[in-house]
DNA sequence: CGTTTTTGACCAGCGC
DNA sequence: GCGCTGGTCAAAAACG
C-alpha cells in the first residue's frame, strides 16, 4: 500500500552516471541545473513520505480498532463454542490415571488454542478449564503470568511432586466473575509457567499490552534451540506454534508488524 | 486509606 | 479415625 506512482527512480539513475562523464565547462552548468531539478525532487518525495507515513499512521490504528473487534468477537464465538460441546472433550479426561499425568498428556497431545494463551478447554456443567503455557525466567519468582486480566493472589501452597510452590488466583475485575487460575512452574521443564484457568470471564477482554509481553516473552523466554529429551523437543515445538499462532491472532501485533513494515518501507525509499 | 500479597490455619476429600 | 494433600480463608503486612 506504500507504492508511490509520483516516486522516479530517475534519481537514482541519474546519479549513478554522473562520476564517469567528462566535465567541460558547459556541461557543468548543465550538472548544476539537475542538480537544483534533483533537490526540488527530493523535497517533493520527503513531503510524499510524509504524506504516506500519516496516512499509514491513521490505517495502522483502522487496523488496530478492527483487529479488537475481532478479538472480542472471537472471545465471544470461543465461550459459546465451550459451553456446546461438553461430552467430546471430556472422555478422554476421564481416562487418565493423576490429574498431573492428566495435565502434561493435555499439553503434549492437544491442538493449538484459538487465541492467546489457552491450549485446550475441557468443559463440563461446573466449570471450564483450561490450560496455558508461558516462557518465563529462571530467577523470575513472582509467578506471575501477564494474560491481560486483573487477578488477586489468595493463596500459595507446596504441592507434593513439584519443587517450585503453586500459586492460586482469582479475577479481580469484579466479585461476581468467578474465573479462577493456578500458577506453577513446569515440573518438567522449569522454564515454563503453567497457567491453568476455571471457569469463563464475565466481562470484557484484556485491555492491557498483552502483545508487548508476548514480544517480551520471545526474547527472554526459554525459545532458544533446545535439542535434549524427546519431551522437552515436543513441548518446545508446541509453544513455538502456540506462540506464532497467537501473534498472528493477536490485533496488537498485527498492528505493530504493519508499523514496522511501514516504517521499514519509508525508510527503504530514502535510501 | 483502599487494595493486594503473604502465610499459617483451616477444611474437605481420599486412601488406609 | 488418622494422616496426607490440595484448595481456601483471613489476619497481618506490604504496597501504591
Amino acid at each position: 500500500m506504500d507504492y508511490d506512482p509520483n516516486t522516479n527512480p530517475f534519481d537514482l539513475h541519474f546519479s549513478g552516471k554522473l562520476p564517469k562523464r567528462e566535465v567541460s565547462a558547459s556541461a557543468s552548468k548543465v550538472v548544476e541545473k539537475k542538480w537544483l531539478v534533483k533537490d526540488e525532487k527530493r523535497n517533493m518525495l520527503q513531503d510524499e513520505i510524509n504524506r504516506v507515513n500519516s496516512e499509514n499512521k491513521k490505517l495502522t490504528e483502522m487496523l488496530a480498532r478492527v483487529c479488537e473487534k475481532y478479538y472480542a468477537l472471537n472471545n465471544l464465538m470461543e465461550e459459546l463454542q465451550s459451553r456446546k460441546s461438553p461430552e467430546s472433550v471430556n472422555f478422554q479426561n476421564k481416562q487418565l490415571t493423576g490429574k498431573r499425568k492428566q495435565e502434561l498428556d493435555e499439553f503434549v497431545s492437544s491442538p493449538i488454542g484459538l487465541s492467546l494463551g489457552p491450549i485446550e478447554n475441557i468443559t463440563n456443567d461446573k466449570a471450564t478449564v483450561s490450560t496455558a503455557y508461558f516462557a518465563a525466567e529462571k530467577s523470575d519468582t513472582s509467578l506471575t503470568v501477564k494474560d491481560g486480566y486483573q487477578w488477586r493472589k489468595y493463596g500459595q501452597k507446596i504441592t507434593r511432586d513439584n519443587p517450585s510452590p503453586r500459586a492460586y488466583f482469582r479475577c479481580s475485575f469484579s466479585p461476581s466473575c468467578l474465573v479462577k487460575k493456578k500458577v506453577q512452574r513446569s515440573a518438567e521443564d522449569p522454564s515454563f509457567l503453567v497457567a491453568t484457568y476455571e471457569r469463563t470471564h464475565n466481562h470484557t477482554g484484556p485491555h492491557a499490552s498483552v502483545s508487548r509481553t508476548v514480544k517480551l516473552d520471545l526474547v527472554q523466554g526459554g525459545l532458544e534451540p533446545v535439542e535434549e529429551k524427546k519431551e522437552r523437543g515436543t513441548i518446545q515445538e508446541v509453544l513455538v506454534q502456540q506462540m506464532a499462532s497467537s501473534l498472528t491472532k493477536d490485533p496488537k501485533f498485527t498492528a505493530a508488524l504493519a508499523t514496522a513494515i511501514s516504517g521499514r518501507l519509508i525508510e527503504h525509499s530514502r535510501t
